[in-house]
RNA sequence: GGCGGUGUAGCUCAGUGGUAGAGCACGCGGCUCAUAACCGCGGGGUCAAGGGUUCGAUACCCUUCGCCGCCA
């Protein structure tokens, strides 16, 4: 029997909602999985969620909430999002689950039983944003080296354990010099770069701050979240636990991930660590790239995130696309426009340019033409094809599939392409319009079954990208079956086509008209929107710490014809309340009451989030306390 | 700094030892079944710069410049 095709994206971090850049693995992941079970391979498509890094619970209780509270939510909401998505998963793992806990606890313990694991001292630094320890010599200012990050490093010095990661250095070598384990090809050079450059024993333990896996026989140390993390591929399938389903799904056939955790994590910790427990190494890694917006690094602090939602109602907004059809066109825009392995740049002018080039005017407009002669000149019937075109669809079938062998999905669609230009010139060439007005209807039949055919294999091919759209179109055109590779075959079904009518109906990619000119336009306010704030000058009179949050003060602002109000601020660590007293602030006037650590704050002060520091914001010369701002 | 990649039409990129291609955009023509869609034709590029190998290089080699990636 086949082996079952196992494919993995990362688990990812709860600390955030889901965002266009873990849609675009797991859309990956579930466009490969659409294919090879479109070929008749059985698949086990794994995705999850990271729960047990600190900064998970950090960001919880930031929240107020318990960790675990706060990580229901938010699998919850990946769960959503990935079905929104018309992602179909087989196993979703949190890595909080108790299994989980036991199969990293049964890892380690064999691990060390190996002799891979040794006790040992850490003395460096850990930064707890990156999840990341960096060695004294890389270390000048105390703060994250990471030029993005830049934020305060904790201090190690600890007895914990370290993971024998030198001894896998020549062991990775052939694994990583075979062909097409590691793709793109320049990564893999990346990778053997980095081992070549010598590998040293990773610290695997962290001291225990109660959130996390406990570390098998010294329980106050806790696993380091990249081992637990990386484990999950294991634990979803069975391992140490299910032998009979962990031997039909091991090793993955395809874990996809970004470029930024492939050379350190999974192509060289990862088989490493299945290196010492002597289990067989997943067939391929890929590293895809990132995407930027409008040129621009997608962060937090710019505000420029993508939401996949966000994108899909701005598609409905500009198009009337029906919003199965506008899911489709985010999933096909974000492969069809950018090789898989490179990076790319989201815009909606690009997302446009993409849609009506490819999906209205190609795709849509052709399936419209031909439902609509067939109704016209044919009374609905859907002919066999009668030119032979056999050998191009062989040759694009050919090409087609190796590149989803590779991944390189931009070019298997642009092969799927070649068929609808195909049909368009055929329509173009036979003109079935003349024939019907010379009254040559089997000359109708012939060339209007051409083309037919030709998008019928093209939405077969298409259907891991256009999955709604792609059963719409083989719907309309008479086949209600699920799309099957073996079905991409010139001149198939055409006993089983007699009686059947074509289906016209309304255009499924109705070109986007408007130019898209703002990047997001969810940010775009009027006037009157940022009339509702009511933004006043104000002078803080007094400041203290609050008791139990050493981060927080609570002032008292002075607005003026407002009189005071209490307001709480997480500014305790860039100012002292020497600092701040008598200072002239702004002030957000008409801002809900909020319940702080007990206390109610009415009113927030406006402030600079600039990398590694908090600044306020004050009047450029002194004004009287409660003067309005615009 | 070390290693690697890359620089080709307005944009995105493909490509080969014999003096360049695709898609989009633009212009013209055709068609009228269709979502002003479709089909055809066209403009436009000292193929980053300099040197070398060669009968001949955009392609091979060297140097320079620009951009990018990796170096726990």
């Amino acid at each position: 029997m086949d082996k079952v095709f196992y494919i993995t994206t990362p688990i990812y971090y709860v600390n955030d909602v889901p965002h266009i850049g873990s849609a675009y693995t797991t859309l990956a992941a579930d466009i490969l999985s659409r294919y090879m079970k479109m070929r008749g391979r059985k698949v086990f498509f794994l995705t999850g969620t990271d729960e047990n890094a600190p900064k998970v619970a950090e960001a919880a209780r930031a929240k107020g909430e318990s960790p675990l509270t706060y990580c229901d939510r938010m699998a919850e909401e990946f769960k959503k999002t990935w079905d929104y998505l018309d992602i179909q998963y087989d196993a979703f793992i949190r890595t909080t689950e108790k299994r989980h806990f036991e199969v990293v606890r049964q890892f380690l313990q064999k691990l060390k039983g190996r002799g891979y694991i040794y006790e040992g001292y850490y003395k460096g630094w850990y930064c707890i944003y990156d999840e990341t320890y960096f060695r004294e010599e890389e270390v000048q200012d105390g703060l994250c080296p990471n030029p993005e990050c830049r934020r305060p490093l904790q201090r190690v010095q600890e007895r914990g354990y370290f993971f024998k990661l030198s001894a896998f250095q020549e062991a990775l070598l052939p694994f990583l010099n075979e062909d097409k384990r590691v793709l793109p090809d320049f990564r893999r050079r990346e990778v053997i770069n980095f081992v070549l450059g010598g590998l040293r024993d990773l610290y695997i333990t962290r001291q225990r701050n109660d959130w996390g896996i406990p570390f098998p026989d010294d329980e106050q140390l806790q696993v380091y979240v990249w081992v637990d993390a990386l484990i999950n591929y294991l634990t979803a399938v069975g391992y140490l636990q299910d032998d009979e389903l962990f031997s039909s799904l091991w090793p993955p056939d395809v874990q996809l991930m970004g470029k930024d955790i492939l050379v350190r994590f999974h192509a060289t910790l990862w088989p490493a660590m299945l290196l010492a427990m002597e289990l067989p190494l997943p067939r391929l890694l890929f590293g895809h790239g990132f995407w930027t917006v409008q040129g621009e690094k997608m962060s937090k602090s710019k505000g420029n995130v993508v939401n996949p939602l966000t994108a899909i109602r701005e598609i409905i907004r500009f198009s009337g696309c029906e919003e199965s059809y506008a899911k489709d066109a985010l999933r096909f825009y974000l492969f069809r426009s950018t090789p898989f392995g490179a990076d790319g740049d989201f815009s909606y002018e690009n997302l446009r340019a993409c849609y009506n080039g490819d999906l209205a005017n190609n795709l849509g407009n052709l399936l419209n033409r031909l439902t609509t002669m067939s109704t016209k000149y044919l009374d609905g019937e859907i002919p066999p094809p009668g030119y032979d075109y056999s050998t191009e669809v062989h040759s694009v079938l050919k090409s087609y599939q190796e590149a989803m062998e590779e991944l390189a999905f931009h070019s298997a669609i642009a092969s799927a392409f070649t068929l609808l230009d195909l049909a368009n010139k055929h329509l173009d060439e036979t003109a079935p319009w003349r024939l019907y007005k010379e009254g040559n209807i089997q000359a109708v039949r012939n060339s209007l079954g051409t083309a037919i055919e030709l998008l019928r294999i093209s939405a077969i091919l298409l259907y891991p990208f256009l999955p709604s759209a792609s059963r719409e179109i083989l719907s309309r055109l008479g086949f209600s079956s699920a799309p099957s590779f073996k079905e991409a075959n010139w001149g198939l079904f055409t006993e089983e086509r007699k009686g059947i009518k074509i289906k016209a109906g309304t255009p499924i990619f109705p070109r986007m008209e408007e130019v898209i000119k703002i990047s997001n336009q969810e940010k775009e306010i009027t006037i009157d929107d940022f009339a509702k704030v009511d933004l006043r000058v104000g002078k803080i009179v007094s400041c203290k710490v609050v008791e139990g949050a050493e981060k927080l003060y609570q002032m008292e602002v002075d607005l003026g014809e407002l009189g005071k109000r209490r307001t709480i601020a997480g500014i305790a660590q860039y100012y002292t309340p020497s600092e701040l007293i008598g200072k002239n602030i702004i002030f957000v006037a008409n801002l809900a009451p909020a319940k702080i650590k007990g206390l109610i704050s009415e009113g927030m002060i406006l402030a600079v989030d600039a990398p590694g520091q908090v600044v306020i914001v004050t009047p450029e010369k002194e004004v009287p306390p409660g003067s309005k701002v615009r």
